[in-house]
RNA sequence: GGGCAAUUGGCUCAGUGGUUAGAGCGUACGGUUCACAUCCGUAAGGUCGGGGGUUCAAAUCCCUCAUUGCCCACCA
């Protein structure tokens, strides 16, 4: 067969990529595939986590799809039902953010636009633009069910999420109120908490005197101010508060101090002036005041500041509005102030009292300050009338479901924040003043006499339901795009739609994916994400589910990292040191761009890559291929095996090479399968990166070459372990491995039947590679081990003594085990061969047997047998004696590798007696242990 | 203020009580007709952040300190 020298991504990747889709692969429906005969396979589901709409494919979804996709190909290969439902989010605020700023190089608004207009234009937007990260996730390789592709806006997505919301109202949990919220005064609405985003800023911390109100009506300004907190000295006494935020002292109403502070205990109670505005307010006493803090005594304003608020619904304070939705400063303000945007205000308000020699003192101060985390502005706490959902009960339900490991977090480490932030959780703010989203499914009544409640309704009610008479109107707010988010694991599957319909038969019958198959996929069984949204997203979709489903979402929480630059840098676009996914299938193929991704991807921490990372990958890439192509040239429709690895093959279970292989190959399966079951994919891919490179490559395939005479079949196993680490690879690496699956299937061609035997027509359907534990030959994975480390010593020799390659040498191998003769006879049985692993190539010409020569024994033994005997009490102890055993029989390697070196120097002598005396204490003080065991 | 994670060779990272602590990249030396120079062989390079403890045995468990990063909080 003509095989190219290297692998070529972009030729392979469409090709199989359409393959698999013709075959309905990825469809999956309780009774299975389309064609598919059911099977009563068990269900393994993922759902994605939605990419918003605006997306193109970065790095982070890379990695997020990559590892979905590996473990859906995993079990599917395993012989689950495996589906994995893809789909998108709306996006809400970031989407809008988006299309708000095509608008604005139109030169237009959205408030010019109205309402329907805007929305029209989001669609168009959205239909045109919002499936290119779809089309990106196929080039990716994913194997999702795209029939069943979701978009969180779509009609019955929205009337679930309808449904959600009227049901949670009508169960008294969805409230409206007036509260204190986030606001962001350039999107224009409220957020919730979580949506805030806390930087460290510089600022400063204005120390601001606020003079009490004289018996006589005089303000006092103008006193004197040499002391600290507190002056009653002169006829004009002042209190000291010290503010970051110098312009709400406008909306000021009361100055708060601890009840429990001395130094105030007697003014609280009086009335304080306040300074520029000249408003009476009192002084109050309040457990939240920090006296530590400042001057110990706070300035309140109740309208701009949530600590504010709760004391001053405490004392009953009122409250002044004096910065609006924008960020302006309010009529309420006064004069000189109103209009002005908050910050100009503050530069005003602190020349004003500096004027007036009100200000004692100002310090650098760095707080945090919250940003909304759409656009990065900073947040105006504000009281505006939003809808909450009262979170307290299905929040402790859901970090119950946690707790009791109902949910399994991998890396356990993220269970316990999650449990946390569940049960501190405040109310949820579910109403956003924008447009795109879920419009809030309540009614008012427009008839303001009747005085009707409104209603909630998953469709418009034709009139008031109240007084069936007067017109209506919807809600003008959308509903938090989390909301929706929170609500996915079922809402996929068509809740709330088919709830109740399939939970008696629970294996529904095979119509082809009409069926949602709600109670067969549902729980899923694992959430693959970032620990970036773990709050936003994974705490509230289990109080959802837990809530509308009886039970949690998904069985097993898998975070991974963030993918950082190599200096451990987030990527951005404006530090250029952004790794683009597309450039990188691109140019070292899409197999590469997945190997590097899963095997850097430790559970929950983040990985750092920088584009040489890839190199090495398309490298593993090419070594792969290249091994393919060295076997494909040696298998023929003749000589090729027709089943799974065995060592019955034509000439597998005669050659101990092959029962090496195979031992090894065994436990390759064991570990992979097991790391890929724990949801470790990264090691899976290691191992199985060393097993073929290290073992299969660098050993199996060199000790195969000399039997590969011409005229004389290949050894079986020599296709077989090859295929079974292409399985094991697939989910890895799809391409590559169907790429070559596929060369194999037709140089092996069809059997007597017409059919390829044992061999699916994709790789893809192969059933993952079992462990075969009668396939495992310990003496021969010995004695083979003792082979690669004689070949190596003599490599190492070689190098030391700067042997020429090409000169044939004379080499004594000394042993303690007089087997050896035998062995090398077995394993290196031709001179060619010796020649390869001695590095002659061309001047071989000595017969193997003078060039290595076994004679005698090592010197060196220490009785081992007793304490062996005894330890066969404690596999661990077992262990151990092993390990000192070997210890010991290295030692012995070293002092015959000591003889060939008969110009080593003296330092090294010493080295190794060091050696050996320290590994007699150890082995000393393991006797003395087992004896003090013994005699208890 | 609270919490979490990390600290292992020049760089990026594996390694959750037991063989001589591993890999990739980088470096040095040597090698290509015969699957692969996107390759092969060999080497150098680590007292596993510091200190203390538990243990026959510690990179691994405990305590403590330090540094870095992240998350949370009503830092006026």
């Amino acid at each position: 067969m003509d095989i190219p020298k290297t692998y070529n991504p972009e030729e392979a990747e469409q090709k199989w990529y359409d393959f698999w889709q013709a075959r309905n692969y990825f469809i999956s429906a309780p009774g299975g595939r389309p064609g598919q005969t059911s099977e009563n396979k068990k269900p393994f589901t993922i759902v994605i986590p939605p990419p918003n709409v605006t997306g193109a494919l970065h790095i982070g979804h890379a990695l997020n799809n990559t590892l979905q996709d590996v473990i859906t190909r995993f079990r599917r290969m395993q012989g689950y039902n495996a589906l994995w439902v893809p789909g998108t989010d709306h996006g809400g605020i970031a989407t809008q953010n988006v299309v708000e700023r095509l608008l604005l190089a139109e030169g237009k608004t959205r408030q010019q636009l109205g309402r329907e207009k805007f929305l029209e234009k989001m669609w168009q937007w959205k239909n045109e633009s919002g499936d290119t990260i779809l089309n990106q996730l196929k080039r990716l390789g994913c194997s999702c069910d795209w029939t069943r592709t979701k978009f969180t806006m779509d009609d019955d997505m929205s009337l679930a999420v309808m449904a959600a919301f009227v049901q949670l109202y009508n169960n008294g949990l969805i409230y409206r109120g007036n509260r204190m919220v986030n606001w962001c005064p350039r999107c224009q609405t409220a957020l919730a908490d979580i949506e805030v985003e806390h930087k460290e800023q510089k600022g400063n911390l204005w120390y601001i005197l606020y003079h009490f109100k004289m018996d006589n009506g005089r303000s006092g300004i103008g006193g004197s101010h040499d002391s600290g907190g507190i002056n009653e000295t002169g006829d004009t006494p002042y209190v000291v508060v010290a503010t970051t935020r110098p312009e709400t002292m406008l909306g000021d109403t009361a100055v708060a101090v601890n009840p429990g502070d001395e130094r105030y205990k007697i003014f609280i109670g009086r009335k304080l002036i306040l300074p520029l505005v000249g408003r009476e307010i009192p002084v109050v006493a309040d457990e939240l005041v920090d006296p530590a803090f400042g001057t110990g005594a706070v300035k309140v304003t109740p309208s701009h500041d949530p600590v504010d608020f709760a004391i001053a619904e405490r004392h009953k304070l009122p409250s002044v509005i004096v910065i609006d939705e924008k960020g302006k400063m309010t009529k309420h303000a006064g004069n000189g102030y109103a209009g002005l945007d908050r910050y100009d205000c503050r530069k005003k308000v602190v020349d004003d009292l500096y004027a007036k020699g009100l200000i004692e003192k100002t310090e650098d101060y760095v707080h945090s300050v919250g940003t909304c985390y759409r656009c990065h502005t900073v947040i105006e706490p504000l009281v505006s009338e939003q809808w909450f959902l009262s979170t307290k009960e299905i929040a402790t339900t859901a970090a119950d479901a946690v707790k009791s490991g109902r949910v399994k977090f991998y890396p356990e480490s993220w269970a316990s924040p999650c449990i946390d932030w569940l049960e501190n959780l405040q109310d949820w703010c579910l109403s956003r003043q924008i447009w795109w989203g879920h419009r809030i499914p309540v009614w008012y009544c427009k008839n303001k006499k009747t005085g009707c409640k409104p209603v909630a309704s998953v469709t418009r009610p034709p009139k008031c339901p109240v007084c069936s008479g007067a017109e209506i109107e919807q809600d003008p707010d959308v509903l938090d795009t989390w909301f929706s988010s929170a609500l996915w694991p079922f809402t996929v599957f068509g809740w709330p739609d088919r709830n109740e319909e399939k939970q008696v038969s629970g294996n529904g019958g095979n119509d082809g994916g009409n069926d949602g198959g709600l109670r067969y996929y549902y729980p899923t069984s694992v959430l693959v994400t970032g620990y970036e949204i773990l709050y936003l997203w994974v705490a509230r979709m289990i109080m959802m589910g837990l809530k509308f489903m009886g039970d949690v979402p998904f069985r097993n929480v898998y975070i991974h990292g963030i993918v950082r630059d190599i200096h451990g840098k987030k990527m951005s676009k404006s530090l250029g040191n952004v790794v683009d996914p597309l450039e990188i299938m691109k140019q070292y193929g899409t197999d590469s761009l997945r190997f590097v991704l899963t095997q850097s991807s430790t559970a929950g921490r983040d990985i750092q890559i920088s584009e040489d990372s890839f190199t090495g990958a398309r490298n593993f890439c090419n070594k792969i291929w290249n091994a393919g192509r060295f076997i494909l040239m040696n298998t023929t429709q003749e000589n090729a095996p027709r089943q799974d690895v065995s060592p019955d093959g034509p000439s597998g279970a005669s050659d101990p090479v092959n029962r090496w292989i195979i031992s090894r190959y065994n436990e390759c399966v064991s570990d992979v399968t097991r790391s890929f079951e724990n949801y470790n994919p990264a090691e899976a891919s290691r191992r199985l990166y060393d097993f073929f490179w290290s073992e299969f490559c660098d050993w199996y395939l060199e000790l195969v070459k000399p039997r590969l005479a011409p005229g004389t079949k290949p050894p079986s196993a020599l296709l077989e372990v090859f295929i079974g680490c292409l399985r094991m690879l697939h989910p890895i690496m799809p391409y590559i491995t169907e790429e070559l699956y596929q060369k194999v299937l037709s140089a092996v061609g069809p059997d007597e039947s017409g059919q390829n035997g044992a061999f699916p027509e994709s790789i893809m359907i192969y059933p993952w590679p079992s462990v075969k534990n009668e396939m495992a030959y310990p003496d021969d994975v010995r004695e083979l081990r003792f082979i690669m480390e004689l070949i190596t010593n003599i490599r190492i020799i070689r190098a030391e003594m700067n042997v020429p390659v090409k000169q044939t040498i004379n080499m004594v191998v000394l042993s303690h085990d007089n087997r050896v003769p035998d062995l090398i006879k077995k394993y290196i049985p031709n001179l060619k061969f010796m020649c390869r692993v001695d590095g002659f190539s061309a001047a071989g010409t000595k017969p193997a047997r003078s060039a290595v020569t076994v004679i005698g024994d090592i010197e060196i033994c220490i009785p081992l047998e007793g304490i062996i005997d005894f330890a066969k009490e404690s596999a661990r102890l077992t262990k151990t004696i092993a390990a000192v055993s070997r210890d010991i029989e290295i030692l012995g390697a070293k002092l015959s590798n000591e003889k060939f070196l008969s110009r080593a120097p003296s330092q090294e002598v010493q080295k190794i007696r060091d050696f050996s005396r320290q590994n007699e204490d150890k082995l000393n003080r393991l006797k003395k242990y087992l004896e003090t065991l013994e005699g208890k």
